[in-house]
Formats: C-alpha cells, structure tokens, sequence
DNA sequence: GAGTGGTCTAGACCACCTC
DNA sequence: AGGTGGTCTAGACCACTCT
C-alpha cells in the first residue's frame, strides 16, 4: 500500500496507539509530508479524509487536533424500495391503495413550507416483497411537479417516476418507531400497536417543494450499515 | 462562486435539467476542463464528490455517467448520549443498574467473532435526560479491552471510557423497531409491548472483537439527518 | 491497445483564524 | 501579523477496464 490511504493508515494507527491522544494537535501538514517524503497535496488528501470521518478537527492556523468526543458518522443508503427488494432475490410489487386530490395537512405544509391548506396529492401505495406486505407508503406530492395529464402511478411506482423526472432535491430524513395503527395494521396485516419501524421524508427543490413520505415497514424491518 | 464547488454546481444543474438525463455519459475530465477553463483535477474534485454522493458513476475508461437509479446516500451522526442530551439542554445522567461476568450469548458470539461461551462483562445502564428515562443500554464488552483493575462504570459512562481509551474501531450498527420487553418497559417508564427504537452496534479493533450495544430509546424518539 | 479516471508532484496564492 | 489549511495549476505516470 502507498499514496494517501497509506498515510490515512499511518496517522489513524498513531491514534489508536494513543502516540496522538484525543484533543492532542498533531504536525501541520508540511511536516508530515517531509517525514513520509510525499507532497504536501497527498497529506492533505489523507488527513482531509480523516476530517470528513470525524476523527480529526481541522481549522486553518489552528491546526488539525484528535477528536476529542468523536461523533462517530455512519452513511446510510437510502434505496429505491422496488431495488431494495430485489436485491435481496424477491420479487417487487405494489399496490395502489389511494389517490385523490386533498388540501395538505396544516402540519405538513409547516415542514414543506408550503402554503396551509394547499391541493396536493395524496398518494397510498403498498409495496409487496414476493407477495406479502413490506412497506406502507404514504405520501403528499406537489401537483406543480407534475406533467399534465399525470402519470399512471397504478404500474409505475411514484419514488421511481419522481428520481427519473425530478432529478437530484435537498430534503432531510428522520427515523423512529411508532405502533401501528388500525390503518397500518390493516394494510401490512400486523396486529394494531405493533412496534413498526417508521422513515419519513421531506424533499425539495431549489425553488419548490416536492413530497412529504412516509413508510411504514412491515413488523421485522433493519437498517443496516457500516461504521 | 468559484471553484471546484462552482462546476459540482453547474454539472448538478445540467443533470437537474436534464441535459445530462439518467444513465447518460457526460464529457470526460478534460473535455469539461478546457470547457470551465480549469485544471483537471479540479473538475476531477468536483466530480468525485458527485460520485461519493451517488450523483455519478465514474469508472476508468468507461467515463461518467449520471446514475440511473440513485441510491440516496444519508450521513448519520452517532454521537455519545451524553452529548447528544446535553446538546438539547438537558441534564444528563446514568445509572449502573448491572454489571456482572457472564457467558456471552451464542448468537452475540457469532456477530462478534469470538467464541461461544466466552467470558464477557454484561453492563446494563439506563440514561437520563433531566432525570427521565432516556435510553436503556445493554452492553456485552470483552474484559481483555480493560486495564486491571477495570474502571468504575458508575461514575464515567462505559462509552465515553471506550472512546478515550480504546480509541477508533470498525463495526456496524442496525436500526430496528421493537416492542418492549418487560425489562425494557420497567427501566424506560413505559407501557410492555410500546414501540420502541432500537440501536445495535457491534464494534471491533483490527485484532479483536470489543463490544456489542443495544440501546432502547424511549418512546418518541427520533433520529433525524439531513439528505 | 487505448481511453478514462485516480493519484501524485512542486509550486503558488489565498481565506481564515488565532495570537 | 503570520501560520495554517484549502484550493488551484500544469504536468506526469499509472491502474483499470472496455473493445
């Protein structure tokens, strides 16, 4: 091994070792490029990375120092659920629930920013993972992001029609746990005030809002990744 | 705007407005180099970090294309509870409810690596934020990762010693949805069965296995991050 | 084999921040 | 005011992988 990642090694290595211990400032990356003999460029790669990690903190002239609580920063991957599914060898489908023009939620338009009581779409879709209940999807979508006459949602799913014709939004994501209710349980054929694991999300472009989602996931679900 | 942030900028605009569609090739490195009057690496930069966000895919000799179906990619920050309360104004406590030597269960054996029946220290620790029920945590930790004598667990939080001390580590962490035990419902003030959200971390050194996590959050709990 | 992205270098300028 | 990291340049070599 040679190059940044081998100096990413190296300094992470004189961390564990506690050479560096948390809150200790470490050699400015002249320094360092001089004792690994490499550019000052390849340092700044390495330590860069390290930054990005949260193991280090790095601030002009002040130097870079070892985090001393370190906010460890996992990524999450947010798949299309139809891609998801199949990624785990089942079969994709999904089921068209609702559909019908409805003023939003003064709640929703809140975290939209949209004006209360706006016409938006109301959408419900039941995914299905080799036939049985997997997600309930429950979403508000702007009309103003839609062609006229509207797509078909009943054999293109929405998520899907939105990343190809919406293209790239900012939005935030939240998590939690919620019992499930009569609606839910009916849909994912649990019983009601089963412990569902819930994704909400909220998307936007640069001048709009898109769509507010929520899933439901079916009794049994994990998010999983890597540290 | 300048720099390597001005042309991410205009690449992500033309993929939005679909001059560049999904699943397109855009023009290599050079070709936009000489186009923005930049260096290559600079295009270089802005176009990794299209890349590292799912934006592109970027393979030698095949070029850059825009992704088809992007897998959005969410950063979570896991930060210490004591943080994570005090950040939000709270008090934060905890107390040792166990700690005792036992076997470590076969299935934890499994995740870890270690051997089934192998000799752990069991913690179980409920956090406190402004004196409520915050978070149940249950923790297996391998005993060769502490000093003799071990620490006193009922003053300084296992974690934030585990941080300091034990320093960085690989691992993996799983998000779920569970309903409450009794045990859960007792420590946490909750009703047995509520849905709860559930963290699982599992971490390691480059040499052995340290510990296993679960933490119970207290109903309405939510995890949140932006997209 | 050849085209593309990944990385490195040596030097430079600059923004930012602490001192 | 001066030290530090952030970025840019022009050029080069290399790794990968498609054809």
């Amino acid at each position: 091994m040679s190059g940044w990642e081998a100096i990413r090694a190296e300094v992470l290595s004189r961390i564990r070792r506690r050479d560096w211990p948390p809150g200790a400032l470490i050699p400015n990356e002249e320094a360092l490029a001089q004792e690994f003999g490499v550019a000052r460029a390849t340092v700044n790669r390495a330590l860069s990375e390290l930054a990005r990690a949260g193991v280090l903190e790095r601030r002009r002239k002040a130097g870079t120092r070892v985090t001393a609580l370190p906010v460890r920063k996992a990524t999450l991957d947010i798949p299309v659920i139809r891609a998801e599914v199949e990624a785990r060898s089942q079969r994709h489908a999904h089921r068209l629930l609702a559909r019908a023009r409805q003023p939003l939620p003064p709640a929703l338009a809140a975290r939209l920013g949209a004006p209360a009581g706006a016409d938006y779409l109301f959408l419900q879709t039941l995914h299905l993972a080799d036939g049985r209940p997997h997600v309930l999807e429950t979403r508000w979508l702007n009309p103003a992001v839609l062609p006229d006459p509207a797509p078909d949602f009943a054999t293109l799913s929405i998520n899907e029609w939105l990343v190809a014709h919406v293209g790239f939004a900012t939005g935030d994501i939240a998590f939690s746990a919620e019992p499930a209710s009569v609606e839910d349980a009916a849909a994912l054929g649990c019983a009601a005030g089963a412990a569902l694991f819930i994704t909400e999300r909220t998307t936007f472009t640069d001048v709009a809002p898109i769509t507010f989602v929520r899933l439901a996931h079916a009794p049994g679900y994990r998010l999983q990744t890597l540290l």
